[in-house]
DNA sequence: CGATCAGTTGAAGGGTCTCAACGCGAGTGG
DNA sequence: CCACTCGCGTTGAGACCCTTCAACTGATCG
């Protein structure tokens, strides 16, 4: 049953059936690998790395954790794709972020005792459990494990930024072509294609992050396209022309004519270092 | 374009004033000061908590760290406030937030060994500095201080809701009336009034963390008076009906005229520019 | 195979951006 | 001491982008 964890870009239609094992069982791990996931420097194995860690498994639609749910354990993601969200009173979903790979999640309850976000899975995840009468006990007694929760957390922080990026003030093509590279960037990370990849979260979870409706969002998805920097079918995603992307991207506000134009209005005019892909993928 | 680019604080006359005591000077206070500032439990005195920790006193204006500096400590907030920020390539400044007492800063560099954004002083404050080589020892010997860094980070994720809060797709000035009633909060966190304050930040910085242009935060202010929600002087600002400022902060999204109609029906108070009284300092 | 949802596209309206101009206060230097 | 400068804050007017409502197609699922 788990021959799927390690998803490939096109998954067979897993999600059709309904009659999946069952969700939530606990499985176990070791802290070891939580570590390894994590990047931490095992040359010397710590003396706690056999300790057995929680393994949780979930399919897609399913909820890590509930908005005001009680703080029982922080989460890091082992596989798939979460997204991150909060709901106001009036039922306007926002989407703080996507939780990916090797990613911490949950970690913002710990200063009330309950969860202020919730947590949902996009797709077929996995995360590793770490129960917070484990955190303080693990942190004194593997200080390796200590060092990896404060770069977990402290990239968590940096991803603010990435919102701030996106939500900044400027047109809505340039909202979701620095979404797009901000997924580009996840993916290599992840060790996938840096050009193509597919979506996991629907329009509206796009739109809710970018901060626009999600008829802009489409039609953001199809200016881009037409102004040949992406291809887009539904949820399948290819940058066809990355550097243009990347330029596209840096408009701030204002008539984005400038830094763009240069870049579009010739091919001969391209940038010293900017090789173009094949025109035309249509 | 600015001339700073990893520039060490020691410089005097970096803004304007260059008059004032030089800053950056290194008093000493003891970590036990630091843990109950940060709300720490010290019925039974930690064993490290007569260690010395440096405390940095800034002026208004005056840049913690700068972004892209190498990461060589974080800081907590002893008094003042600071504004997180991270500058486009373009030169647009995007407002992360803004950061009060008893609050960490700049925990976001340790995952890359430099900082993602920048923090400057709005006011005359003083932060405690904690050495990262001293972050990872202090946690291990002093567990009290490694909850409380758990905390601080935690509240420090838990803000990037609210940021996300105000830039949701929402109008303006229910956004600023969000960004009124956070500060509301703190201020009443911080022992002060939560009907009265002065805003610390220019309209510039407010226009960025919304996500607007800055005549809009202006024609907000507007509005919000207009509407006999507040009152605004320049920078102060005094909530005069508080419950009104909640229930039209609730507003999101399309045609806000539902939830605030039915708790404004009595007919506007005075809709003319009810101008602040006079300013006294409180 | 019908029901529901995701996704796309069109048309109308309105909110915000941008460019202006103006008042004001603080710091500067004559 | 007082023009002077410069940045902050406010307000107006026009253009433009986005929102909203609407209809339609296609995909998914029971």
């Amino acid at each position: 049953m788990d021959n799927v964890i390690q998803m490939r870009e096109q998954s067979p239609t897993w999600c059709a059936a309904g009659r999946l094992p069952r969700a939530g069982v606990a499985e176990h791990s070791r802290l070891g690998d939580l570590l390894e996931l994590m990047g931490a420097d095992l040359r010397d194995p710590p003396p706690g790395a056999d300790r057995p860690i929680p393994v949780r498994q979930l399919h897609a639609g399913e909820a890590l954790f509930h908005e005001g749910a009680l703080a029982e354990a922080i989460h890091f993601v082992r596989a798939g794709t979460f997204k991150s969200f909060r709901t106001a009173e009036d039922g306007y979903e926002q989407v703080l972020g996507f939780v990916g790979r090797a990613e911490i999640l949950g970690f913002d309850a710990i200063c009330r005792g309950s969860h202020p976000t919730g947590a949902v899975a996009l797709e077929k995840s996995s995360v590793y459990v770490v129960l917070l009468r484990d955190l303080g006990e693990w942190g004194q007694l593997v200080p390796e494990f200590e060092h990896m929760v404060h770069r977990s957390v402290s990239s968590a922080l940096s991803n603010r930024c990435e919102m701030a990026g996106v939500m900044a003030a400027v047109a809505a093509e340039v909202r979701l072509s620095r979404f797009l590279l901000q997924l580009s960037r996840r993916m290599v990370a992840a060790g996938h294609s840096a050009r193509r990849f597919r979506l996991r979260m629907i329009r509206r979870d796009i739109a809710s992050y970018l901060g626009v409706a999600h008829e802009t969002v489409s039609r953001s998805f199809s200016a881009l396209a037409d102004l040949g920097l992406i291809v887009v079918d539904q949820r399948e995603v290819e940058i066809v022309d990355m550097d243009g992307l990347h330029a596209f991207s840096r408009n701030t506000r204002r008539h984005f004519d400038d830094v763009w134009a240069n870049h579009h209005s010739r091919p001969a005019a391209a940038t010293a270092n900017a090789r173009l892909a094949q025109p035309e993928a249509a």
